[in-house]
DNA sequence: CAATAAGGTCACAAGGTCAG
DNA sequence: CTGACCTTGTGACCTTATTG
């Protein structure tokens, strides 16, 4: 992995020696693909080992007023030239092994059980590298106005070589990231535009101190009811409804009744009120007492040992929240259909009618931030989403939102998928399975971050059982999770979530994934349950823009 | 209470003697017995209330090298002249009345509701005298060679008559204390050998240092709260809240409002807010005045003056900090077993998966320090146990982490404890009940050490009433107790323990606990363990390290 | 001066209040 | 009964005053 970021840098700075320096171009074009392709043969070297996250390099919706059908078609070529030897390659694996395992992506791993390509008809090399130089050319006539990465990936069946993976991976950074340079400007600028009121300012001034808080104090939640804490109270961090909730328990030295069930309770802020006998147990072994209190000024190195003990309760409360809300299956499916289809909604409101193929982006500028909003609204509405810390929730947004509008669109409107995706992938377009698309959107969010945490990953994992139970252990084969893979890989290099090929666990999984009915009559009461008033911390539209500027 | 331990000292004084006079013992043993009686007799003039921590005697898992049996059945003979005696006499009080209220533990207080046993049939005082004597002359035979304390108390329910409790806890204490000097140089000499490095030396010189200097000068503690003390505030010394308050008192002129529990609060750094009335008054009992302040720099020998006689009021006002640590029995309760159920997760991902019956100790070397590690941040997490001097809690870890390690290990795995423990107590294991369990844990820490103080008898106590009240009188039988009691025999360094009782668990017993016994090599690794920054007045891993090593 | 205590300051928590 | 908001008291840390 480190070989790919090396030699990505080289390629990286190809580019940008070309960019500035023109006149040099020739002599660094040579040398910078000989360095390329030693760290590619290191890379192979190193690692015969073969990926199941393919990518495909595809383009995506062009800025209208650029160049696009040249970089288009120069991407294409290096797809096609890479496809074209992928389909001639015969197939090593057996077909019912098509979802690969955990291991065979961690660098260490002896990749016993990992696919060996070593025998295939050799990569015509020479092909992609010409490709590669004809694209490196495009990229210097291109203005990379996009108004979204030009590229994305998209997975591809049967998975493509490692060394290739290497190189479309390559491609598809540079060409984004100098996409992002290329823009930051444009969107800072339009970001600003939307700002001149007073008003927002300051509103975005407040926003943007409790932004940078909570990613040194992860926003100090309630450590009883995982709410937002208020403060440091008898003893512990707790929000102004535990607090009050303690103090008359105390005060009148209430005996509550008993637990109906069982002392099992989860305590969360949804919940609290529902059984007081459980509220109490929990404040007590969080270690809440009249003799714990604390007057007066924090001393500071007390707060801060505070803080990092905190920070494991928290985690734990947290889980035991993402735990609640996807006790009930049918719910937290019903929950995240909800918003996914709010989200398609909006965007097939802002999207143009027909998209021809060289039409450009189908959603035009001014609906962008409309997009945004809408994304960041679908993440909002997921369950289990708020109960991430906030910082690492923008980064999860800031990372998907093309992914996940793309994803979105191509649900929308499949005339627009077969355009844009090889036909190799339309048969599989999650079109035609809502259930599937939407939790492929939550996932695509959620196991997106290159640094998952305990929280965000124990979100994810129980985003792939969703999954598992909802479209069954067959279609958790290769298309939807591919596809969700390749929408990721492009944001991180991350370990891949993985079900084993193996007969016993196939076996295990089809037990597990019941089949799971949906009836309509809970859409409706889950969409009453909205919380009226919103917890504070959600991601507001002012971090959108902020995302948005980000770029 | 001060009759009994001069009672005590009347019966140990026969005990030595016999041992160093066997000739005279015959006469010595009348007039002593007759001593003996005596004291009882005024011990029962005295009060005729009824204790309801009342104790059982109960042998245990003798040397196999020691003629036990003999004292064994010598014991049990005390245990059934008594236990007898108890179950003819009719119960007096209520069924109702199970679970006792804190007064009828206070001496001064009266006994309204405390059980008069004043009409019960009398013991038969020569019964138990037969048998004490008999008890006496096996004592002789006996060389004492346990690795642990041979008896202990239990509580029994229903509670046993006061002067039966007296005879009880006199035994008990003289066989312990007994027990004690026979092995005083045995451990000696262990732990001695193990500290022949120079490493070793400086690190135990240092303990001792810092061991000796909080006991001594414990850093100046506020003669109010005792909290810590910022200085010689209006001619006391005080810490920065109370000298807050007191000035905030003497400006303001404020009269505070009536003391809602007539004038009786205890005033220490936890609570000292809870009732203005009560600190006003104990600031002006200490002496805080307006007219005591005094300028400047304060001359040594007025200073060292002082903190002499501040030495005093610290014992009773850490066990006034005790007591209102356990005024509540629910959070008490509860921090000990939150502390408990850390330690269980410790331990529990420390165990093997599986222990076979012969696999020896479940928990691995390089484990060991974590176990131990948990063990003391147990110890620390107990209420009240910080009360404690520092050298005291040292000494209670160190003689009993293997205890406590074993309880936790049983009280995961049930499997395990009915492979261990005699089929007697299985059915009795607290692994039904997590309270009783963690608070069996809490006494086996603090009711260890074989020279208690006044601190940590008062703490032992607490959690002896706390289990009482916790577990309720029918849990409060022997049982439990016993259980407890040949866990922490069986764990001892000595070579393996053997359950006289059963045939079938001796040699399972043999083969699990061998491997308990730790080599000397862990004293190097652990050294490198030690904390960079261990707060003062916790016990560190450095001395966890010394707990091993000592072993 | 240095050391140290009185006194001031203000971030912060306990406890009260009352509409919901 | 709940919990957002308010009033009051608290105490860590500071400045200022006093003494050896
Ligand atoms: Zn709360
Ligand atoms: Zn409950
Ligand atoms: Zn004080
Ligand atoms: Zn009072």
């Amino acid at each position: 992995m480190l070989r790919i970021s090396e030699a990505e840098r080289n390629l990286e700075s190809i580019l940008g020696q070309r960019q500035f320096n023109k006149k040099k171009r020739k002599t660094c074009n040579d040398a910078t693909q000989l360095d390329f392709f030693k760290s590619e043969e290191q890379f192979l070297n190193d690692s015969t080992k073969v990926g199941n996250l393919s990518l495909t390099v595809a383009p995506l919706f062009p800025s209208p007023n650029s160049p696009i059908p040249n970089a288009f078609i120069g991407l294409l070529l290096v797809y096609k030239s890479i496809e074209n030897w992928h389909s001639s390659t015969p197939l090593k694996r057996s077909p019912n092994a098509i979802v690969v395992r955990d291991s065979e992506f961690d660098d260490d791993d002896d990749d016993n059980n990992a696919f060996k390509f070593s025998n295939n008809p050799p990569l015509d090399i020479s092909n992609v590298r010409r490709n590669i130089s004809s694209v490196s050319s495009l990229l210097d006539s291109l203005d990379f106005s996009f108004s979204t990465f030009p590229i994305q990936c998209i997975p591809s069946n049967p998975p493509i070589e490692r060394h290739i993976l290497f190189i479309c991976h390559s491609l598809i950074r540079i060409v984004n990231r100098r996409f992002l340079q290329s823009n930051k400007r444009l969107f800072h600028r339009k970001a600003v535009s939307t700002r001149n009121s007073p008003k927002v300012n300051a509103n975005e001034a407040k926003q943007e101190s409790t932004d940078d808080s909570p990613s040194n104090v992860p926003s100090l939640l309630c450590q009883v009811c995982s709410d937002k804490a208020s403060g440091f109270h008898y003893g512990v961090f707790a929000c102004e409804g535990c607090k009050g909730f303690f103090r008359r328990s105390i005060q009148q030295k209430i005996e509550y009744r008993e637990c109906p069930r069982n002392e099992q309770c989860l305590i969360v802020s949804n919940n609290r009120n529902r059984c007081q006998h459980c509220s109490l147990k929990k404040f007590l072994s969080v270690g809440m007492s009249r003799d714990a209190v604390r007057f007066g000024r924090v001393p500071k190195r007390e707060k801060a040992r505070m803080v990092e003990e905190m920070q494991k309760t928290c985690v734990q409360s947290q889980r035991d929240t993402i735990a609640v809300q996807f006790e009930n299956d049918t719910e937290a499916l019903e929950k995240t259909m909800n918003a996914f289809r709010t989200l398609q909604t909006t965007i097939d409101s802002l999207m143009k009618p027909s998209m021809p193929l060289a039409g450009g982006c189908p959603i035009e500028f001014p609906s962008y931030l409309t997009a945004i909003k809408a994304v960041v609204e679908f993440a909002n509405g997921l369950p289990g989403f708020l109960c991430l810390p906030q910082s690492e929730r923008i980064l999860m947004i800031k990372s998907t939102v093309f992914d996940i509008l793309l994803l979105c669109g191509l649900s929308i409107r499949s005339d627009l998928a077969s355009m844009v995706l090889p036909p190799l992938f339309v048969s599989q377009l999650p079109t035609s399975s809502p259930k599937t698309c939407a939790i492929l959107a939550a996932l695509t969010l959620c196991h997106s971050i290159q640094q998952p945490t305990e929280l965000s990953l124990s979100l994810s994992e129980k985003y792939w059982l969703l999954l598992a139970r909802v479209a069954g252990p067959l279609s958790l084969t290769a298309v939807p999770a591919l596809l969700l893979l390749c929408l990721r890989t492009f944001t991180a290099p991350l370990p891949v979530r993985i079900f084993s090929n193996t007969q016993t666990n196939t076996d295990r999984l089809t037990r597990l994934c019941s089949p799971l009915t949906i009836t309509d009559s809970i859409e409706v009461s889950s969409l009453s349950l909205v919380r009226n008033s919103p917890p504070r911390d959600v991601v507001t539209s002012s971090e959108c823009i902020d995302v948005v500027s980000e770029f």
